[in-house]
This record gives structure tokens, sequence and C-alpha cells, in this order.
DNA sequence: TAATCTTTGTCCAAGATTTGTCAAAGGACT
DNA sequence: AGTCCTTTGACAAATCTTGGACAAAGATTA
């Protein structure tokens, strides 16, 4: 029998057990190769470890528990406690030079030594809103930015896939209106939210309000959180909100962010406008109480 | 009576009889074989052992036990630490329930179960497409899309967190043109490329083509790949690439990759339209090929 | 940057084994 | 006669085995 259950192909199986006497497997009374079970699970761990960039002749043979530790150690990176946190400036600087393998690197550094509520609101926030500066300025060009975004972007999943789903945590639909794509943004307020012991629920960007209020009832949250920015067209929006209002029910309020928010001059009380991190705490607070 | 229950050939059950001793069928008074009810049963169970590869000479005459092991053993991984992959059916039936708990921990799993590079292109690739197709058809709406993607994004760039820089690896700049916004094949075609040995550098959507270029020189990138889909300018993106082809150096490669890009229809050897997995293979190779 | 060495996957060949299909010939029944 | 099933022999196709050879990818060095 082939063993296809590893997807390895069958002459790269045979050369291992030439080179590394690995795989070893028993013979039937034909002569035909029979692996046992511990066999293809140990070829599957040595297949992902292969795939994050290890080298056969490293891992090949290696037992079980040692292939574990090894994709374990990769899949979460080495976080150095120690080190000092890079500056603004500095990550300007190597973002200027188009240096990408630095700025994930740093980033990846100050995430591990700020922590993830630190990281949004000291690094990633006031770094995004430079680098948008710079780019008016003349400084940075629109790639740089892209670059950036990618960059925070992966930083921010990657902080968020640490925090589990927690059963009474309120829930907050993240979002923004039709034409508005800041998405950045958004993932950081998720990270907030999600160290806030709030349970956000990011629906990506440029969703119809119909469809956001859809989610809102399948998703069982107790607030909206939208993100507007000066991009948005402010008239559009306040009409999708005030819309928004009359089909929510009333105990979900909607937050506005962004620099946008206060412009809109939404008067209701379940609209909370959101510009400063100190806002989204109390929102958060507000939240709660109502939950209580 | 001949026993097509079984969908096995007629002069293959002989044999079988024959070389191995199974079935043994009784005869009636003529001498025609009579297949008992057991016999049946246990030549369907050869039947699926034999579709999972393995050889009639080590199954048939083994015992139904043995047989159920076997199937078992296979069909729900090597062992019972490593579940059973979701199907695409029930992906599609969680994201219609709105259940973003369960999405992300099924993707989870099979990512950690199937590697990088077979969750690509078997999972995410497929489940992407499937999703858009239930939304043209009224099954699933908007939001249950943008929740696929936001998970699919998260679980892409947790994979790619875990491949290091390579020195000497050929470099590729992945982008789209402008007003063409699907992020999602682009990281797909990222985390193919790392798993690859290939250096992908995602510059996010919407890059006008100055940029691209003057990224690409930044980056010291070996090819640009784009993603052209329906949603795309076709003659605007020609026009496009024609002048990046002009401004790129010549051993600057430009890959096209998307639905779209045989629409294209550009004649030139720098260019290269990826449509499959298989394109992007070859693609690979070329670069290789061309570094040597 | 270019040249060199090591590692590593794929391909090839020749031989042994396994395995499905075909053909021939005979018997039983309609 | 015609049909169906039987037994038996033969054989080609597929799959496995052991090795050798080689080119490509990566690391190392100058």
């Amino acid at each position: 029998m082939t063993s296809r259950l590893t997807s390895i192909e069958l002459d790269t199986l045979r050369m291992w057990e030439r080179r590394y006497g690995f795989p070893k497997p028993e013979r039937s009374e034909g002569g035909s190769r029979v692996y046992s079970e511990s066999d293809v699970e140990a070829l599957n761990l040595i297949r992902r470890a292969l795939e994050i960039g290890h080298r056969p002749g490293d891992v090949v043979g290696k037992p079980r528990a040692e292939l574990l530790e090894l994709i374990a150690a990769t899949s979460q990176g080495p976080s150095p406690k120690t080190g000092a946190v890079p500056t603004l400036e500095s990550l300007i600087a190597v973002i200027g030079r188009d240096d990408l393998g630095a700025l994930r690197s740093e980033l990846r550094q100050a995430a591990g030594v700020l922590g993830a509520k630190r990281f949004v609101t000291e690094i990633a926030q006031p770094l995004a809103l430079r680098v948008g500066d710079s780019w008016v300025q003349g400084k940075l060009e629109v790639r740089h930015e892209h670059m950036l975004s990618e960059c925070l972007s992966t930083e921010l999943r990657l902080l968020m896939s640490s925090y589990e789903e927690r059963a009474r945590a309120p829930r907050v639909l993240l979002t923004t209106l039709p034409n508005e794509r800041h998405r950045l943004g958004l993932e950081m307020v998720e990270v907030y939210l999600a160290v806030s012991h709030v349970s956000p629920r990011l629906l990506g960007v440029d969703t119809p309000p119909e469809q956001i209020v859809k989610a809102a009832h399948g998703h069982a949250v107790d607030a909206v959180g939208l993100l507007v920015t000066g991009a948005s067209d402010l008239k559009a929006t306040a009409k999708h909100v005030r819309w928004m209002l009359a089909e929510l029910p009333r105990r979900v309020s909607i937050w506005i962010g962004g620099g946008a928010a206060p412009e809109l001059e939404l008067d209701d009380e379940a609209v909370r406008v959101i510009v400063t991190w100190g806002d989204l705490d109390g929102a958060i607070a507000a939240l709660r109480r109502r939950a209580a």
C-alpha cells in the first residue's frame, strides 16, 4: 500500500528510509512495506515541520515529542521579554527604506514587550496616523502606507488569535458602512475590545446597513461599532445610522468612532460618539452597567 | 446468479477465490455459486479498503474486524488526536448560522491537520468560491461572505507568521491594481508562495501602477504578482500592465492571476497568466530557472 | 556578487510480484 | 442451438523492489 495518507511523494519516502533510516516499515509476506500508524503520524508532523522551513536532514527521524516542540516553537515565535521598544521615528525610517523584514520583526517585538493593549494605543494607532501625515506631506508614498497596513493587520490578528471566546462577555459587532474601507482602525478596536473582555465580531468593511442589522441579530450583539473617517460621505452615513436606529432593538446601542464621528451630530441616547481610547473605555463601562 | 451487489467484476471474484480462498460460496445443486450475506458484506468492506489504497492480496480474506479497523484508521485520520477535516458543506452550514466561534475553530483545526498548502488549495479557495456562489444564488448574504473573509484572512496570516524569511529566496511583490479590492486571493497566494520557499511581499490592494513599480525597485523583487477578478476594468488593467512592462526592468516578470486574467490577452514573454495552482507552480519554477 | 560544496528530491532501469482480464473448453438448463 | 455458469491456463498491465545517477535548492565561502 502506498502511503498516500501523508501527501509525501513515494520516492521521497524511499530516500528518507535509505538516508536517515526512517521510516522503517514492517514488510508483508511479499516484501511490501507496511507502515505503522505511529509512522504515519510522525510523517505528518515532519511534513508540517518542513513547511515552516526546517530541513529534512534535521527533522526526519526525530521523536514525536521533539517535532511537536519544534512546530510549537516557531508558530508562537520567540518572544524576548527584554529589549527596547522601537520608537515611532525609527519605525518610520524602516518603512521609508521598504525594509519589510525589519518592520515585521520590530512590530512583533514591540507587541511582545508592550502587550496587546499598549501595542494598539502606543504603536499601531499613532504610527498609522504619522505615516498618513507623512504621506500627505510627501515624505512617504502610498506604498509605504500599504506596507504598514499589511504588517499592522498581521500583528493585530496574531494578537487576536490568542484570545479565547468568553461565554458571558458582551458582544460588539464591528464594521463600516458602504464606501468606507478603512479596516485597520476596526482591527485595532477589535484587539482593544478583546483585551477588555468584550467579545468583538469583526464583519469587515463596506457593509450595507440592512446586512449590519441582520448580522446584529444573528450574532446577538449588545452594540454595533462603526468607524467613520474623513473619507466617508457624512450625509449618507447619518441617514444610514438613523435607519439602523429604527431597525435595531432598543437595547442595542450604536458606537460611532473615528475622527469624523463628532461631525455627524446625531442626537440619540442610543448613540455613543467615540474619539479617544478613553471614550472607548467609557462605552465599554456603560455596556457592562447596562448588562448588570 | 451473479453477485453484482458488490460492483466487483465477475472474473475478479473468481480470481480471488482461486488465489486467496475467499470468498468460498455454497453451491446450488447444479454447481452455481451462492454467496452468503456475510460474504457480500465482507466484499463491500474489501472494496472500500481497496479504494483507500490497500492491495487485494493484503485485505482479501481478512476477517471483518480487521477490515473495519483499516477503514476506520484512514477515514478519520492517522490517529485519534487528529480528527476529521470538516467538509465544505459543514463549513457553509456553520457560516449560514452566523456561528463565528465554530467557524474559527473548524478552520483552525483544518489548517493544523492539512498543513498550509492543502488548507489553501482544498479549503480556503474552494470555500470562498462556494460561498460567493451561494451569495449569488441567494442562499447566503453579504454579511456571511464578509465573516468568512475575516476568518480566512486571520487564519492565513496566522499561517504566514510561522514562516521565516529566507535569504536567497526569489521575491514576489503581490498586490492589485486600482479599483480591485479582493485581498483574500492575494493572501492565499502569499501563503502558497511562502510554502514554496518563495518570499512574498504583500503590498495590499488598490495600488497605483507607479507605486507598484517603485515598490518593485525598493523590495528588489523578481516578479510582480497581480490579481484580476471579474470586478476589474479590463481595459484599464491592460493599459496599466503595459505601462508597467515598459517601466520595470526586463528581468522582472509580471504574473497575472485570477479568473479574468486570460481575458486580458497580453502577449509578452515577461507576462505569465496564472489561473490554476498548477500555473502558479509553473511560474515559480520558471522564476527559479531564470535566477540560476 | 560569484563560485563551491552539501543536501535533497526526482527520475531511470531492471527485475520480481501482484493482479485483472481474456480465451478456450466443458457441463447444465431452456 | 443458445445461454449461462464453470474450470483452467495464459498473459499483459500495474505495482512494488533495489540501486544508481543527477539536477536543483540551500548553505557556505571567498
